[in-house]
DNA sequence: CGCGTATTTGACCTTGAGTTCAAGAAAGGA
DNA sequence: TCCTTTCTTGAACTCAAGGTCAAATACGCG
């Protein structure tokens, strides 16, 4: 009953991630939004309330997004080591392979909503914090296969490898590959 | 001649400085400048010319302020190692000290107006090479003091220590003193 | 003292952001 | 068919951002 859609909300928001993650929070505005999307802003504030509750959408599928991808990288066949390794150069390429260097939606939201709006930083912390379990877990079952060394604090690694993640975020917004890459060789010491 | 000035430009920059650090530039209003400095907007624009000039003379002064900064933390006597744990654990104390976690102007300015203002990335990028180059300069140091061994990269590992943190300064927004200070001793093994 | 110059200020202007809404359109059910 | 319901849409509204300006103000100088 009643007038059926004529859009995909699960397409319109990843639609909106990408708006959201080229040109930030604040400089996205529901007429960029409308034509990102095709959609008309009426239709846009009709279906998911506010600017702010779409960019809630967008960010949670940029975290699954996110999650999944990384399962998928580190769990191929190789030592953690190397697995990590791709994890590491896979971010930085796919982020310097675009137009724009879009860096991290997550981490842009951090730096541009975080302080003032609670919920946007416990957001960007639990993603954090998603990621981190992961890299962990493949660190420990490095651990287990016996190619990283017992003695490793894999959850101090893991916070270590997130904090160099987020750094080359930014450095990817103005350096080049070659430094970035030397950068991910250097972090990778440890393990 | 003239009617003289009423305020100090030096003065009104450095106040300027700390609210678009605080808020970020986008979401700093003429009205929040003219409050924070107790200059009339139409004074502002007189002298400055615009909120981005202004901007550039705060972004600037940070960048003065950190150099000096830096280099006073990197020359006190201790071993390389030492002075650089000293200057990683000032950022981070420092950052978590405030009531808000503001972060470092020069990568909040890189993560929102990066990638599409390009005189901005230039700045940025220069003050970034500007620190890389006095955590190199204090790693040769070491070597040359027998501290640091021989064999390390210290352009390398500047760069990475760079990486590391801008890392933080992300961190910051979101975790606490004791995951911070974990990655920065992680962060160390590699000197 | 009055004149020229440089500064100050709040009022004013334009533009666009974020949102709401009334009217119309497309479905199913009686 | 007409009605109800749900969706669509552009117009319209409010508010504030970013900037301009004319009038008022304060100094040095002849």
């Amino acid at each position: 009953m009643g007038r059926p859609k004529n859009f995909e909300p699960d397409v319109v928001v990843a639609q909106a991630m990408e708006t959201f993650w080229t040109n930030g929070y604040a400089a996205t505005s529901p007429a960029d939004l409308a034509e990102a999307t095709g959609v008309a802003k009426g239709s846009l504030y009709h279906t998911f309330g506010s600017k702010r509750e779409l960019f809630d959408r967008a960010l949670d599928l940029y975290d699954r997004v996110g999650v999944a991808l990384t399962d998928e990288i580190l769990s191929q066949p190789g030592t953690a080591k190397d697995r990590i390794r791709a994890y590491l150069l896979f971010i930085v390429d796919s982020d310097l392979a675009g137009p724009v260097r879009r860096g991290c939606l997550a981490a842009n939201t951090a730096l541009e909503l975080g302080g003032r709006d609670e919920a946007a930083t416990r957001s960007v912390r639990r993603m954090a914090e998603g990621s981190i379990d992961q890299l962990a877990a493949r660190i420990e079952r490095g651990q287990r296969d016996g190619d990283v060394a017992a003695d490793v604090d894999a959850q101090a690694q893991a916070r270590f490898l997130m904090n160099t993640v987020l750094g080359l975020r930014v450095m990817a917004k103005a350096f080049d590959a070659e430094v970035l890459h030397e950068v991910v060789d250097t972090a990778l010491h440890g393990i």
